[in-house]
DNA sequence: CACTTGACCTGTCCGC
DNA sequence: TGCGGACAGGTCAAGT
């Protein structure tokens, strides 16, 4: 589920509870999800105070006192979610929070800080997962030496972006936008978003797209993840914050998941395809297929 | 090398 | 209500 906003918003809501909280107790699955042995634990993350939390694209990395990170990749279906010591639902919040007791069957990995407050990880299809390593040794690993610039950046310029589509001329651009070596961070939500609001159509070729609607899309994709972020990401079925609340940019989205309903710009009713082997939405009168 | 497809998993929704 | 199949926001490996 998550991309860019909701890690980002993620980050953000971990920063202000976790840091500075000494892991207790560690309760993780093996060896998919966790592939660290108890060695890794006990040497490294056990004692351990959290000194940070950082988000490279849509990696979430916590950093420990250890000179250790975990890093964390939620995939489709992850959630981090906080909770106060004996507290059940969420913080004080307990009509805010999408999440019941914890742990609960989806949960893979349980740190108990000193005070018993907890961060559980849970995953229902398993495709994410959290690895403990050498902090130095973070930028090494495949995905972060071939992942794109951070499009958020405020040095990230429009002509930057530009460039980073050069190789892909013959890519049809959602499927570029996707690819996360390209560019850092977009998924499919503000693919199909961005895409509509800078009026090109997700099957367009990258070589058949001009200057200028590159610079239009440019400012789409950063539009669209910084209103997100705003809104505490999309949550349309799993994705929750570090509180286990909902994200509203769904309630914003203008074609994402809005098939059959009129396109906000002409009226025209929106549709969903197949394209980039995703589900897609668009305007078929704002974005044609030149 | 670039592009496509399938695999990784579980849960939900839709049609019969 | 039950059951099969399609589908779900991400990446990676293997195949063409």
């Amino acid at each position: 589920m998550p991309e860019l906003p909701e890690v980002e918003t993620v980050r953000r809501g971990l920063q202000g509870l976790i840091v500075n909280r000494t892991v207790k107790k560690v309760h993780h699955d093996t060896p998919k999800g966790f592939p660290n042995t108890d060695a890794d634990v006990n040497n490294f993350l056990l004692g351990a105070t959290i000194t940070g939390v950082r988000r490279r694209a849509k990696v979430l990395l916590i950093d420990l006192s250890t000179e250790y990170t975990l890093v964390i990749h939620l995939k489709m279906t992850g959630q981090l979610v906080f909770r106060a010591a004996g507290v059940a639902f969420g913080a004080g919040h307990p009509n805010d929070s999408l999440i019941g007791e914890l742990p609960d069957r989806s949960t893979r990995v349980t740190l108990t800080f000193s005070d018993e407050s907890r961060l559980y990880f849970n995953d229902q299809r398993k495709f994410g997962w959290v690895r403990l390593m050498p902090t130095i040794g973070v930028p090494n690993i495949d995905f972060m030496k071939k992942v794109g610039p951070e499009p958020l950046e405020a040095d990230f310029t429009a002509e930057e972006f530009a460039q980073r589509f050069e190789r892909r001329k013959k890519s049809p651009i959602k499927v570029a936008l996707l690819d996360q070596t390209v560019i850092a961070g977009v998924g499919n939500i503000y693919a199909d978003e961005s895409l509509w609001g800078a009026k090109l159509h997700p099957q367009t070729l990258v070589g058949n797209i001009t200057k200028n609607q590159f610079k239009k899309l440019y400012s789409e994709v950063r539009d669209v993840m910084n209103l997100s972020i705003e809104k505490g990401g999309s949550t349309d079925r799993n994705y929750v914050n570090a509180e286990g609340r909902r994200g509203s940019y769904i309630d914003f989205a203008r074609v994402f998941r809005r098939e059959g309903q009129p396109c906000p710009r002409c009226g025209t009713i929106i549709v969903k395809f197949r394209a980039a082997g995703r589900g897609t939405h668009i305007c078929p009168k704002c974005q044609v297929l030149e």
